[in-house]
DNA sequence: CTCCATACTTACAAAAAGGTTAGTACCCTA
DNA sequence: TAGGGTACTAACCTTTTTGTAAGTATGGAG
């Protein structure tokens, strides 16, 4: 729930605590190539839970990796965008994405 | 617990049924490139529990990204390695080791 | 025949993650 | 002055994940 202050150095315990869970990845993926407002993004997946997707966009902002910008008007306008730090984890996701194909792949062929 | 049935389409659910939580990669890279047996794993990640470790390998072996190897022998002696579907997740090891780089420099620079 | 080493199991408990529901604040519009 | 749209909060509960501690099985060495 809080900001992340990073053990002692093994990477992939950094990027768990960064990224890790159900939906952090799935946020920083939707947000890719363009910002959003909230509502927006709670279309866009519908099914995580409007705590889940504040709360993590919350952190995801303490942590620098998404920027979360108000427009002050009523009713409330916010946008969200992934910063400089936040588009690093990108390729990450494609990873992600190439080992999932291709474990389909080799499952089948089995 | 139990070996994962998929879930329609998301390549980033895929992934982190097979992969997420706080062992399994840790797991896996620590067999990047030898066979080791429960004992030299437990050796490698000193504070992973007893439990949790073989859990985890029972998963992975489960759904064919490691391979248990039975040596029949007395004490007993087990080994495990990575599969070719295993091997192909070092690339997403590599991915979130140079996210947490960049994110540590990123971040000094703020 | 007792003990040892190794892999593994089981029962239980604690902690973390996620979900549900109801509410707040704000100004504008009708 | 009542209601609507948007972002957000709070209290509570359930489920999932992780951890702890004790116990099992095996055959060989002493």
């Amino acid at each position: 729930m809080e900001k992340v202050e990073l053990s002692p150095r093994c990477p992939i315990r950094t990027t768990l605590e960064l990224l890790g869970g159900k939906w952090r990845l799935v946020i920083i993926s939707s947000l890719a190539d363009q910002q959003l407002r909230l509502s927006a993004l709670k279309r866009k997946i519908p099914d995580i839970s409007e705590k889940m997707l504040i709360q993590e966009l919350k952190i995801l902002t303490e942590n620098y990796l998404v920027e979360r910008i108000n427009f002050g008007e009523v009713p409330p306008r916010v946008e969200y965008r992934l910063t400089e730090a936040g588009k690093k984890a990108l390729p990450l996701v494609g990873s992600m994405a190439e080992f999932a194909s291709n474990y389909e792949q080799d499952i089948r062929s089995l």
